[in-house]
Order: structure tokens, then C-alpha cells, then sequence
DNA sequence: TGAGCTTGCGCCATCGATGGTGCAAGGCAA
DNA sequence: TTGCCTTGCACCATCGATGGCGCAAGCTCA
């Protein structure tokens, strides 16, 4: 077929003209099959040592061409600058390869259009699966999914159209809550009008759950909910730095406890407090949904919600691998809180 | 060709069976060369409007296979879980978007056989171009795409065998050094046997430029530099983890100032400053060779090194647009230091 | 010794998109 | 009315790997 080398890749007709062989017999060899195609042992080893003294490799697009599958894994995810989602993004490519197939994530900055336009494309290559994570419109995703065949399972943000693995965040959050509120008692601070929730999408599921156990815990510790310390303006820094200047000009009082809806968000938080020379962050305990290593440094009154990379992306391969899990199928993993300033906070591995 | 879809995914040839129009002609108009085919407006508009009530979606395996080009810019990443490379991915990502090229980002845990396979992964997708981030060989690597006629660019370190953007290391570590000798003396404390170096591969370029920076300040200053404070013992937490604990086993009272190489690294030294309880993190002055917005929290004495991801992925899009790099290029890029406490630690954004 | 089985491999259509080439119909000028 | 050019499209080989099918040679057993 061809003089040897057009471009610099060897293909299976290249080794077959040197191994006096038809191309069906090299490219059963190349990819396993062979001993099913009873080619001879011999021959088998004269290609392999011809194929590697060549340099070949094969050439998956049109291997993927050919059969159905591209062994490509795709995820989306809407950042890597967060260690939540960048556990979940360096866990899934481990997994993925571990079993031979070859991961391919994009991150989508919480951008429905991007999280379309991402998915489309990686349909557009073929991806045998796609993981959607924290996917602001997951059921727009599963939809495109359904109609190429391609299965789709959510990550953090549940769908109705697709199995799901999130996290407890009604119980993190209630718990989180609780612990603030036990922090300002702890240092004979009232209650009242003192505790601040900043960050997330009021109508997105996990934001709304956090808000459910944020409110039910305040409303069982019996402590009024203020609406204008709930400020769920978004999770990017920016928006958290625009909603505490507001609420600070409107002259309210900073409350001594706040519940911050992503690592993101506290990023903006921090900054807003830096740049406040009329506040303290020392006089503030922080409750934080999401866990950063350093983020325990804050202050020495930090909680953090760590939520289970391990156990959700382990729960997520073994869906993929067993291929039969129902469209409803929605699943609770259990975070926990650590403590900033404790062992413990430092000493779980990702 | 087909009785409309088999498995689901449109073929421009069942769009030509609806258009009454060729499978060539089809083509043309879905790939945007209709107008050089001169195939008539009138026609092209119906085809678009039939593709699209089908729901076609381009297969770029079988695109690729024909065309020389599969759009997709391959970037390996030593990994997700730090604010540096997490930066660099999430840009690398946007700027490839921008260009319409499909970036697969791949991370590969500083595992030089990882790399390996994961770039012959690439390769064998038959991607256009690959980004080399921080690879542990660089130089095999660039082999490997040599022999694919795939260009390949390094990025943090460098390589002899293709164009490399990096950080000014030297430079870097020589003004991060006189910043702890500085805070020493601020401290009334003596420099003498006070300053630790911990975390980095004495053998990798960039180690061994910072352990030049370093020394360098040292000696520039008159202080004498002990070997035994001089820890390059890899990256990873619990191998700066069990550096410390030979060195506090070594008899030697732990020095008031510690350059510690990497976030990475960073996570180790607190991990291991918790766990001690003889230990005071705030008797230390912190000098890291890295950013994280929440190290800046560590203590009240802490200062950062902050890589230019912006301008170093800027150059690597203008290298990768021109195309007409030498390969002899080396591009060191200027990190900035950056003061924990203070505002701009906190405002840079990435 | 011939029917039937096993071994070992080659032939060829196929996956979907692409682009070179060919060709008919219509237009226009001489 | 002939020759030539433009317009508008179809035909078909091709990219590389894959696997169903066929077939010849050797082998076995009655």
C-alpha cells in the first residue's frame, strides 16, 4: 500500500509489506487477537519485533472508526482550581486508566454553554461514557448524551435524566451549622443575627439542600433565620467580595459566625476581609462547605465539610464497570467535618 | 448507505438520502468548504437545516483519519492538586477552546514511566501538538513526538530536545532566600544555621537552579550554607514528612527560617508541625517556592513565590500559533514574591 | 484413499469524511 | 450555430484498522 513512511507513521500495511504477511495478520497481531485468528506463533513474534523495530503505533482513530468504541472516558468538571474537583479530576483519570481507558477531562467554569459545547465535542470524538461533574444543567447534558447512546452518569450535581453520586449535602450542611452555632456559644456570642450564609446558586440542588440544613439546624436550635444573612450570590470570588460590601453598606454588623459555600467563595471572603482594615478575621469562626489543606489556617476557628472524593469516584467506577445502574439511581455519599487546627484536618490523603 | 441510524449517530450519508444530495456534497457543507465546492446557497441552507432537525454531529475519527489533523492539543501535568498547575491547566484549556483546538489534559503524578505512556497514549490519538508540563524527561518525551512528526513544547521545565518556557528558578530562590534572611534578622535572630531548604528533585532543573538561588543569597550574605539543612528529598508530603523527622532526630533544633519547595512539599511541613507538639509554626518564617491563596494564612510570616502562569501560557499560545520556534529556545518568565498578610497575596488573579 | 477436520492465513468490504476529478447543463460571445 | 467558459454537483479512491469469510495444505480416521 504504501513506499514505507509517508508522514512519520508506521502503519499495519508498512509492517505487512516487511514481514511478507497480508495487513489482516499484522493487525491481528497488533491489537490481540491473533491467537483467535490462529496466526501462528512464529509469525506472531516476527511482527511484534518488526512492529517495534519500526516504531509503530496504532492509529485509534481509525482503529475507533472501525469498531464502536473509543475507549475514551470523558468528564467534565467546572474547575481545577479547587481541591475538591481537582481530587475528583486526578482520582478519575487514576481509575479510568487503570482500566485501560483513556480519560479526557475538560473543565467548563460553571458555563452552561461551555458544558454544552464541551460534551458536543467530545461526543463529536466519540466517548464511550461521559461524567458530568457539577454540571449546572445536567439534564441538557443527558439529553445530548441519550441521543448518540452515550451513557452519562452525574457527579455532585444530580439530574433526572441520569444515575447520580452527591454528596449528603443537606446533613454536611446541618452539621456545619451546628458547629458554628456551638462555636459561638463556646465564646459566649449570642446567636441571634450572627450568622452569615455566603456563596452558592440559590436554585441549584446542592446550594438549595445547604440551605435547607443551614436553616433547619438554626430553626432547631431554636435562633431566628434573618433573610439578609442568607447571600447565596454565586460561588465565584468576586461575588462573595460584591455581596459582603453590600451587606456590609447596609449597616449591618458583620456576624461572628460564617457559613461559606465552597473553598471559591472563601477565596473571596478572605480577600474581602484583608482589604477591610475595620475588620478581623480572628474575630470570626468560619464554617466552610469544602476542604483545602491550607485553608485550616485561616484562623484557629475553622470547620470544614470534606466531602468523600474517595468513596464517590470509587461508587462512579464501579457503576461504569457494571454498566446496569438505573436512570434514578441517585446516590448519598456522607462528608465530614474536620476541624482546622486538628491533626486530622491535615492527615486525610487524596 | 444506510436505512438512518444504526446505533444512533447520524452520517452525512443519511442526510444525503434526506437531501436528495450527495454524500461529498453533504460533507462539504458540513465541514464549511461548500462555497469553495460551489455547491449553491439554496442547497446548503437545506442540508444545514436537515443536519441539524437530525441532530448530526461530526465524526472526528473519521475526520481525523482522512484529514492529516485531529484538532486536539494534547498538555501532560505533573498534577491537579496545587494552585500552580491547576492554573495552568484551566488556562491552557480556555486559551486552546479559544483557538478551536480540543485540549485533552492528562495528569501523570511525576511518573516518568506515566508520562511516557500517557504521551504514547496521545500520540496514538494522533494529536496535533503536546505541552510537556513539568515532565521528569522531558527530553524522552520530545523523542517520542519526534518520531511522530508531533511538535512538542516544554512548559516549567525545560528540555535540549524542543522549546521550553519556564521560570526564572535562579532568580526566584535568590530573592526568596534574602526575603527569610531578612525576616531573621528582623527577628533578631541569627542566620547562622537558622535557614532550611526542604522539598525538590536535586537532580531536575528547576531544584537544582533554586538550590543555586539559594545558595547563592547565602553566600552573598556571608551566612554559611550546612549540608544537612539542605533537604531536596522529592516533592511529595510524606517524603518532606519524613525528612523532618530525620533532621529533628539528627539532634538539630529546627531552624527559624525553612524554604520549602512547592506547595506541594508545604503540605508535608504543616502536616508534620501539627503532629509535633515541641513544635511551634509560628516561631517559623516560611519561604515557599509557589502560590496558594490560603498558604498565605500559615502564619503571619510567610512569604510566596508566584509563578506567571498568565504570561508563560500567553507565550506558549503565541509559540504554538507561530509554530516557528527553534528548538535551542529557553524562555525564563519572572515570578513575582508575594507577602502573606497583604492584600496583593491575595488580588493576583489567575 | 477419500471424506472430513484442523491449522494458518489472505481477501475484501466496512467504518464516515474528504477532496481530486469528471461531467452535464446552461450562458455567452463570435 | 459552434466553441468555450462557468456553475453545480456526483463519483470514487482514500485514510488505517477490523473481522467475516473463504481456501489451500496438512492431518486423521474409517
Amino acid at each position: 500500500m504504501s513506499l514505507e513512511k509517508k508522514d512519520g507513521n508506521v502503519t499495519i500495511y508498512d509492517i505487512a509489506h516487511r514481514a511478507e504477511a497480508s495487513a489482516s495478520t499484522v493487525g491481528a497481531v497488533m491489537n490481540g487477537t491473533w491467537k483467535s485468528r490462529r496466526i501462528s506463533e512464529k509469525r506472531a513474534e516476527l511482527i511484534l519485533s518488526i512492529a517495534s523495530e519500526m516504531g509503530y503505533s496504532r492509529n485509534m482513530q481509525a482503529s475507533a472508526l472501525r469498531r464502536e468504541r473509543t475507549h475514551i472516558i470523558g468528564m467534565i468538571i467546572p474547575m481545577y482550581n479547587s481541591r475538591y474537583f481537582s481530587s475528583i479530576a486526578q482520582r478519575f483519570e487514576h481509575e479510568a486508566r487503570a482500566r485501560g481507558l483513556f480519560p479526557m477531562v475538560s473543565c467548563t467554569s460553571r458555563d452552561p454553554e461551555l458544558e454544552q459545547a464541551t460534551v458536543e465535542q467530545m461526543l463529536s470524538y466519540r466517548v464511550d461514557q461521559i461524567v458530568c461533574t457539577g454540571a449546572t444543567d445536567p439534564d441538557a447534558i443527558a439529553t445530548l448524551c441519550e441521543k448518540h447512546g452515550v451513557p452519562a452518569i452525574n457527579l455532585d450535581l444530580p439530574g433526572s435524566r441520569g444515575p447520580s453520586i452527591i454528596s449528603d449535602n443537606y446533613q454536611g450542611a446541618y452539621d456545619l451549622t451546628r458547629g458554628l452555632l456551638s462555636r459561638l456559644r463556646a465564646r459566649d456570642l449570642p446567636s441571634e443575627a450572627n450568622l452569615l450564609f455566603v456563596g452558592g446558586r440559590p436554585k441549584e440542588h446542592n446550594t438549595s439542600e445547604r440551605v435547607r440544613g443551614f436553616r433547619n439546624a438554626l430553626k432547631d436550635a431554636g435562633v431566628a433565620q434573618e433573610p439578609d444573612l442568607l447571600l447565596t450570590c454565586g460561588y465565584a470570588r468576586h461575588k462573595a467580595i460584591n455581596a459582603l460590601d453590600e451587606l456590609s453598606a447596609s449597616g449591618r454588623r458583620m456576624p461572628a459566625a460564617i457559613f461559606v459555600n465552597s473553598t471559591e467563595s472563601l477565596e473571596g471572603v478572605m480577600r474581602w476581609f484583608r482589604s477591610r482594615a475595620d475588620q478581623n478575621i480572628n474575630d470570626v469562626s468560619f464554617g466552610c462547605f469544602d476542604w483545602d489543606p491550607f485553608a485550616t489556617f485561616i484562623n484557629s476557628d475553622v470547620l470544614m465539610v470534606r466531602q468523600n472524593v474517595v468513596e464517590m469516584t470509587d461508587i462512579l467506577f464501579n457503576w461504569i464497570d457494571n454498566g446496569n445502574v438505573k436512570h434514578t439511581d441517585v446516590l448519598e455519599v456522607q462528608p465530614t467535618i474536620v476541624k482546622a487546627a486538628s491533626l486530622e484536618a491535615m492527615m486525610i490523603e487524596d
